[in-house]
Parts: C-alpha cells; structure tokens; sequence
DNA sequence: CTGTTTCCATACGCTACCGTATGCTTATCG
DNA sequence: CGATAAGCATACGGTAGCGTATGGAAACAG
C-alpha cells in the first residue's frame, strides 16, 4: 500500500534533476545547461535544485558519473556476442551508432565530448569511456580472428567514424544514403577472410 | 610611403574583430564567443565594436563567411594532385587532418561544428564546406582508379575519421599511436590494386 | 584654423544567471 | 496534538553580458 501510494509523490530527488539536466545537455549543450533554466523544465524554482545541490557543478559531475555509467552498461551490452557471432555484433554495433536511430543518444554524446574539450574532469570521464568501449569492440575483432594491431586500428576507426560522421552534413552529396553507409560498415568490417560477411547485418 | 605609415595605424577594421573572434571561438567555443570577452582580448572597449558590427549576430556571421573561405581555398589546395601522384594526396590530407599537427584548425572546425548542431546559418556553412571537401576527396579517390560508389564511401569514412578521432580521447588504448594512425590511414585509402601505395606519405 | 568624419571610451538600462537567506507547507514521529 | 525535518518558494545581492546613447580624440578636408 505504501509502495503504491509512494509512486503518487511528485518530489524530485537528485536523479530527476540529473535526468532533467542531460535532457537539456542534448538539446542546448553544456554552456547552455543552466541550473534557473533546467528548474523551470521542472516546474519549480532553484530554491529545490539548492537543497539537492550544492552548486551548478555539483550537478555536472553527476550527469558526468551518470553518464559514464549508462554508456558502460550500454558497451557492454552491445559487444556481447553470441560465439562465432562476433563479425555480425560489429555490423550492429556500427548501424546502432551511425543510424538516426539513436539520434538522441547521439546528441548527448557530441555534447558531452565537445564539454570534454574544455573541462578536465570531464575530459577524465570520456578517456575512461573511450577506453572500455575501444577495449570492447577490439575483444569483437580478435574474436574474428583479427592480429591485435589491426583490430586496434579498426575498432579505433570504427568509433571515429561514428561520433565523426554525425558531425558531418552530407545530404547534397549523396543521395543513397542507406548504400554509403552500408559500403562504410563494410569497410570498416570487412576482409576477414576466416570468418564470411554475414547476411543480415 | 603613405603606404609604410599606414603600417603603423593600430584602429582595427572588421576584419580584425573577425580574426580575433576565431581565435576565442577555438578556444572557448561559440558560447565563449562574447563582445566584451573579445573586446578585452582587443584591449578595446566594446564601443568600438558596435560601431563596426550592428550587434554580435553580426559578428557571428561574418566569422561564418571567413571560416568558409578560409577552408574552401585549403580544400582546393589540399586536394590538388600533380597527376599520378593523387593516393599520396590522399594520404596526405589524412595526415595533416589526423595528426597534432594542426591542432589548433581542428578546434576551430570543432567549435563550428558544434556550433552548426543548433544554429540553422552555421548547418548551412557547414554543408556547403563539407559538400566542396567530399566532392574533392572523391575527385582524388576517382582519380586513383576506383569506382564512383565506392570512391563516395571512402572520402565520407576519410572525414568522418578525421573529425572523429579528434574527438576521442585514447592515451591509454594503445602506446604506438603512430603505427595506428598509419594503420588506419590504410584502411581508409587502401586496397587500389591498379595503384601501389606510395614509400612516402 | 575650423568643421566633418572616423573610431573608440564611458556610462547607462536591461536581462539572465549564480548562490544565499529565509519563510512556508507537508509529512512524519513521539 | 505539537515538534521536527524534508522539500520547495520567495526574495535578495551580485556578476556578466547585450545593446544604446553620448562624448571625445584624431585625422582629414577645405
């Protein structure tokens, strides 16, 4: 009875805020990622965000661990493969990235990496990131029977590729998207002889 | 020497306002780009500014037409192959994009492209440069031999690459970071059995 | 020398934030 | 039923930045 007639409260706790404020970080980026503002997305005043923070960058190093964790979970997550199935979770692992399907995801991303560039802390944050996932898709290569340096120079192509071709603004020069990309994957993918392109990515 | 006296005029001219917003757009992105900041840097007040721009609007845009020109006359120099000679231009613009080299370009391309993910004026510069730089990549890739599809693919993974591995942060991943670079430069404009690859890059 | 134009400084009002102080409501507990 | 604490609102002082208004210096023309 009290679990039910808990879910009624309409408090905010430090997670909603942190939701809220990553909300905002896809949307504006970190320099617009204001503690009045990200309070009036919540429908209270920043005498609530005061009691739950200390200050502004006592909620940036929460999105930063927050983030950090969700991203951790997530590689994990997407470089588990089924044995002799690795060659198939690369391809998934390149369309879940570069696709607009996960365009939000994508968007937090840029915005978080484009804050590394200017803060050390989260700087730290992304190094840490940056390291299991290459870790994780380098396992997946050398799963495939790829020498470790060239699983290195590929999974590292791999993620460049990603985060760098939403950068990018492309529709004039191209117009069958869907084959660049494909002829993409597969260059980044491709030529393991041992083991065949699989049929369905 | 009217023309040595002149030398000696310290006023600035838009121009110099435009060259020293670049400089703080790269060092502290288009958030970091304001009037008063970039007046101080001047050692002006803002007075003079606004007798030079109606308002920061308009500073912003014209930073967008000097960064478009700037980097369309690289593209065009970047690109221009003695024939016979186009993969080692490839490999080349790979490498002056790539390496620590031109560290402080890259920030600047970033901050415009970060900009360009919310501002619809700067999307538009940025399509229009990156229409011109995919257009000259493949003209070199076309030039080498291979077919127009797969020339499309590789000069779009050659800029997404570029742009995305300055956005990753991999010290720790692997300690031979040159023979990666190198290894990935290969992936990128390899496997053309018509050309050998060049002995020097 | 005097008036005009160019270029910049100074001063002002305004808004958006940050962080603090303090008051108000609601729930919880004895 | 009071008392206490949690959670939020309100009000305040302070800074940074935008854009305007106006004054002043220096060059230049006549």
């Amino acid at each position: 009875m009290e679990n039910i007639a808990k879910k009624a409260r309409v408090q905010l706790d430090r997670d909603a805020w942190v939701v809220g404020a990553i909300e905002v970080l896809a949307e504006e980026g970190i320099a617009g990622l204001r503690v009045e503002v990200l309070a009036k997305r919540l429908k209270v005043t920043k005498g609530s965000f005061y009691w739950h923070f200390v200050d502004r960058r006592d909620l940036l190093m929460a999105v930063l661990a927050h983030w950090k964790e969700g991203r951790i979970r997530d590689i994990i997550k997407q470089t588990r493969a089924q044995p002799g199935r690795e060659l198939e979770q690369i391809y998934h692992v390149i369309d879940v990235y570069s696709t607009s399907r996960s365009r939000r995801g994508m968007m937090i991303e840029l915005a978080v990496r484009d804050w590394a560039r200017r803060d050390p802390e989260a700087g730290a944050i992304v190094a840490e990131v940056d390291d299991v996932r290459l870790r994780c898709a380098r396992d997946l290569f050398l799963a495939c029977g790829v020498p470790m340096e060239e699983a290195s120079s590929r999974c590292m192509l791999l993620y460049a590729y990603v985060f760098g071709v939403s950068l990018m603004i492309y529709e004039k020069f191209d117009t069958d998207v869907a084959r660049l990309k494909r002829d993409i994957a597969d260059l980044i993918a491709r030529s393991h002889p041992a083991v065949p392109k699989p049929a369905a990515a």
